[in-house]
DNA sequence: ATAAAAACTGAAATCGATTTCATAAATTGA
DNA sequence: TCAATTTATGAAATCGATTTCAGTTTTTAT
């Protein structure tokens, strides 16, 4: 069905029907004969013809490091649905934590095959930077900080901070932390800095690792063998901590009361496995939907105003923690 | 940047520049120079005029009951890799679990926005089956089957059969039942009948849940009041069953020992929590990257024979069962 | 050497919508 | 009443690509 086809049943041009989709001048008699019409057919338009003649596709490319993530679907429930409550389409780019796509995504994205871009972002390069600068449709970062770009992210450092003073004030005088790659500012960097404000410690008792339960679990076993005597553990993520603590527990080390540990996400699990972890909680779903919302903004009002947007967190203090 | 201005800075015409990017007749002398310009504008072709003018958008859309689900979100991870390795793109529908929110992207999709649609389904309606018959883009059902249309799922009949078989085998001889809606055909109907082949029950050992965890915890409530001699649990998936062994440790009451529980899903959570779930495996990404292959398939070849794909299952043996 | 086949080219039509434009009909106002 | 608005209309241009078509040049085969 096309709207030429329609135009020919209702006996009226093409301009016709296109105005009475679009609420220009139609009048009354023209209107009824064109609702019947594509009543009767269930005609809906081309969006691609619309799209080539209008520049507007009504779709959001949403580019992601990984989909199976607790976290990230989270974020993704909350974009979808504010996308959809605006009538926009979601272009899912997965680029399973490899660089060169996101890359490569934003050069496809940024050539107008979208409205606008929203970008949950890890490690940000140079030229993942340059990217995002030259990127010719509105765009916004999630999870990360930049200048001069909107984002929308969370308060890393704070949370890291107030974690690591709650394992002090419950007597853990040495505490280790588990991390990741500084190349990933929000999770790495920041959480790192803020533990460090909280706490001075001395190289050793920091230990990197990935994102996985494994690493985690390895991470532990190497941070124990250089250091013995910790009795508080930070991990930069939950799944970390999961892993840490199936470590300690193949130890026979008592979590919480030989070693306290703490963690960032709020994920599911982290409220289901014993002991239940102290975490910082963050909000996953209303950040995906902020960022929903203000591209929104930036595509309508043409409000390319830069926004800065840092999210609070919520300490939820469980059993992974006991005072000495 | 469009076709025209390519071909005018290279001095040829359109016809020549499109011949280029689609392996049309080219002298190696144009050849040469439209790469040139092309390297140097970095023009990429607008997808919206290709798909206007070819009738293929390269997109396939996705329907999900949600997306912040452990099942669903590695599904489409299995999904997106292999859309990814083919160039097609991801166009997501997150329904929320709503029904008519289905029908409505099954209408939009069928007209022509997609190549093809990957319906991940749940409760299928009659008015499911009409639209889903109707629809003139090549479809694939993911996790139900459904007569005339191409379908992959898994053997829900099985995998509770032979869980339910481990239970019986261990001892447990008053086995209860959680359980979702009837309407779900496979984690309903498929798993009970699968329950109900294995262990001949009465109709008060049977409770009825929705996919949360408390919902899990309620009806295992539900059905120790009615009924506390049971020595074997089936819960019709993970979620289920860890809001099952939540309340059953509040009442003290000891699993394994007391009560033995199955359940499935092989979620994350599974072999995290203690005791670690007994459970059925499926191959979430697998059975994605196949109903990606199958729609790529249906499109290219214009083979559009149906297939009904039945996925396996393994039995994970954890400490939530023991012999009695 | 020459006919036949293959390689190459650009103008113009096309995909399905929106929008501009020129113009006509209906309504308003003094 | 008649000019000035407002409302209504369809033909044609447009968005940016691909494809057909008609024709030219080059290569191949005999």
């Amino acid at each position: 069905m096309t709207i030429a086809e329609i135009a020919e049943k209702a006996g009226v041009s093409k301009s016709a029907v296109s105005r009475y989709l679009n609420n220009g001048y139609i009048s009354d008699k023209k209107r009824e004969i064109i609702q019947k019409v594509i009543e009767e057919t269930g005609y809906i338009p081309s969006s691609q013809a619309q799209t080539l003649r209008t520049g507007k596709s009504h779709m959001i490319g949403v580019i992601v490091p990984r989909i199976d993530s607790d976290s990230i679907s989270r974020i993704i429930a909350g974009i979808s649905e504010v996308l959809e409550e605006n009538k926009y389409r979601l272009l899912l780019a997965n680029t399973q934590n490899r660089p060169e796509k996101e890359l490569e995504y934003l050069d496809v994205f940024k050539n107008g095959n979208v409205d606008a871009v929203i970008f949950i972002a890890t490690i940000l390069t140079n030229a993942h930077k340059k990217a995002i600068k030259s990127c010719n449709v509105p765009i916004v970062l999630l999870g990360q900080q930049m200048n001069d770009i909107s984002c929308i992210y969370n308060d890393d450092f704070g949370a890291a901070y107030e974690l690591t003073k709650l394992l002090l004030e419950n007597g853990r005088d040495k505490i280790g932390y588990i991390g990741v790659t500084n190349k990933d500012k929000a999770a790495g960097a920041e959480r790192l800095a803020g533990f460090k404000k909280a706490h001075n410690t001395n190289a050793d008792c920091i230990e990197l690792s990935d994102f996985s339960l494994d690493g985690g679990y390895n991470a532990t076993k190497r941070l124990l063998n250089k250091n013995n005597d910790i009795n508080g553990l930070f991990c930069a993520t939950d799944t970390i901590a999961i892993g840490a603590i199936k470590f300690l527990k193949e130890q026979n080390i008592s979590v919480p009361n030989q070693i306290s540990v703490v963690s960032i996400g709020d994920s599911k699990l982290s409220q289901l496995i014993s002991p239940r972890l102290t975490t910082a909680k963050y909000y996953y779903a209303d950040s995906g939907g902020q960022a929903a919302k203000h591209i929104i903004d930036m595509i309508n009002k043409e409000n390319k105003h830069i926004i800065q947007t840092k999210f609070g967190f919520e300490i939820c203090v469980r059993e992974s923690v006991s005072k000495i």
